[in-house]
DNA sequence: CGCACCCGATCGATCGGTCGATCGGGTACC
DNA sequence: GGTACCCGATCGACCGATCGATCGGGTGCG
C-alpha cells in the first residue's frame, strides 16, 4: 500500500491521485485501505517524513567533519545517490510540499531547513577559508540543491552511468561551481545589457 | 482570468485548483468563465505553450553565435532572467507537464526538447573546442537546466539581489561547473566507497 | 433586433471517507 | 472434542461534498 501510494503520488501527484486509484493499485477496496491507513494526507506525510529524516541522518553522519571541500563532496555524493536510489520518495518529497496542510508542512519544512543548514555552513566555511570562491553563497546553496535534486527526475539505473559514476560527476560539477574563476567576465557589460533588453522585450513587466 | 489561472496553478498545482477557485479569483461565475475559455486543460496548455515559445525564441536569438562560453553565458542569463521575471509561468511550465493529456504533452515536450538542444550543442561544442572540461556533457546539461530553473521557486524581486545580479552569479556558476579541474579528486576512492556503503544501508534496495 | 457578456441553477461523475456486515482463524472454557 | 466468543481483515454500498462542464435565461449596448 505504501508502495502504491509512493508510485502514484510520484507519477500523478497527490491531488492527481484518488483513493480509488490507490486501492486498485494495492489490490484492495477503499474501505480496506482505511483499515490500515489514516487519511490520504497522512500517507503523504509519512513518505515525506521518512525521506527527509533519512537524508538528515546521512547528512549528520557525513557533513560535519573534514575540510569544506570534503564536506561538500560527501553531501553531494549522498544527496545524488539517495535521489538515484529512491527517485520516487525524493520526487514526492521535493514536489508535493504544497499539498500538505499547514501544520504538517511546517514540520517537513523544518526538517528540510535543518538539512540545508549542513550545506550552507559547509559552503560558508569554504568561502571563509578561501577554498571556495563564489560571489553569493546563499544562491550557490540553492543552485546546488536544485541541481542535485533534479537527478530524481531523470536518472534511470539502466542508463549509461551507474549511480556511483553519476555521483562522482556531480561532485566534480559541484566543486567546479563553487570555485569560480572570476578573472574575466564571459560577457562584456554591453552584451549583458543587450540580454537584459531582450528579456524586458519578451517578458515585459 | 489568465492571471488567475496562472497564480492558482503555480500556487496549488493544476489538480489542486478547482474551476470555482478560478472563477472566484477572477471575480466571475463559473459559467462566465467558460464563455472565455475552453477546458481547464486548455488554460494550462496555453500557459505552457506561451512560456516555452518565448524561451525558445530567445534562445534562437542568442544561443547560436559566438564561442561556446559566450553561448552558455547568454543562455544562462536569458533562462535565469526569464525565470526571475516570470516565476509563475515558468514554475507551472516546469512542474505541471504530467497534468497534460498525452497529445498536448507531446507538443510541449517537443518544444522543450528543441530548447534544450541549444544548451546541449553549446556544451558539446565547448567540450570539443576544449573550452569546457566536463566528464559527462549530457548530465551537465540536465544539471545546469535544473539549477537555473530552480530560480523560479525561490527568487523574490525585493530580496538582496536584483535579477541582473542574480543572472550574473548564475553565469559564473554555470561556467565554473563546466570547467571542472579534474586534477585531484576531492574524495579518495576509499572515502567514496564509505559513502556508497552508508547509502546502501540507509536506502536498501 | 442581434450580439457580447454574464449569471443562477443544475448536470452526471467523482471526490475522500464511513457504514454495517461478513468471513476465517484463533482461543478459552466445559 | 466441541462450542461459544472474539477479533483482525475485508467488502459492497453509501455518505455529503466537490469536481468539470452545461443549460436557459437574463441584461445592456449598438
Amino acid at each position: 500500500m505504501r508502495t502504491a501510494a509512493l508510485e502514484l503520488f510520484a507519477e500523478r501527484g497527490f491531488h492527481g491521485t484518488g483513493i480509488r486509484d490507490l486501492a486498485q493499485r494495492a489490490g484492495l477496496s477503499t474501505a480496506t485501505l482505511y483499515h490500515y491507513m489514516g487519511t490520504k494526507e497522512d500517507l503523504l506525510a509519512e513518505i515525506m517524513r521518512d525521506s527527509m529524516r533519512l537524508l538528515l541522518l546521512a547528512a549528520g553522519q557525513t557533513g560535519t567533519f573534514g575540510t569544506p571541500t570534503e564536506r561538500i563532496a560527501r553531501l553531494t555524493q549522498i544527496h545524488v545517490l539517495a535521489h538515484a536510489a529512491r527517485p520516487l520518495h525524493t520526487r514526492v518529497a521535493d514536489d508535493e510540499i504544497r499539498a500538505l496542510s499547514a501544520p504538517v508542512r511546517a514540520e517537513i519544512t523544518a526538517l528540510r531547513d535543518e538539512y540545508e543548514d549542513f550545506w550552507q555552513s559547509a559552503i560558508d566555511d569554504g568561502v571563509t577559508s578561501g577554498e571556495f570562491r563564489v560571489a553569493a553563497p546563499t544562491v550557490a546553496r540553492l543552485a546546488l540543491l536544485e541541481m542535485c535534486s533534479g537527478v530524481a527526475r531523470w536518472y534511470r539505473p539502466d542508463g549509461p552511468l551507474t549511480a556511483s559514476e553519476l555521483a562522482a560527476r556531480y561532485v566534480e560539477m559541484a566543486l567546479g561551481l563553487l570555485t569560480v574563476d572570476g578573472a574575466a567576465p564571459a560577457l562584456d557589460p554591453g552584451a549583458a545589457d543587450d540580454m537584459n533588453e531582450l528579456v524586458s522585450e519578451l517578458w515585459p513587466l
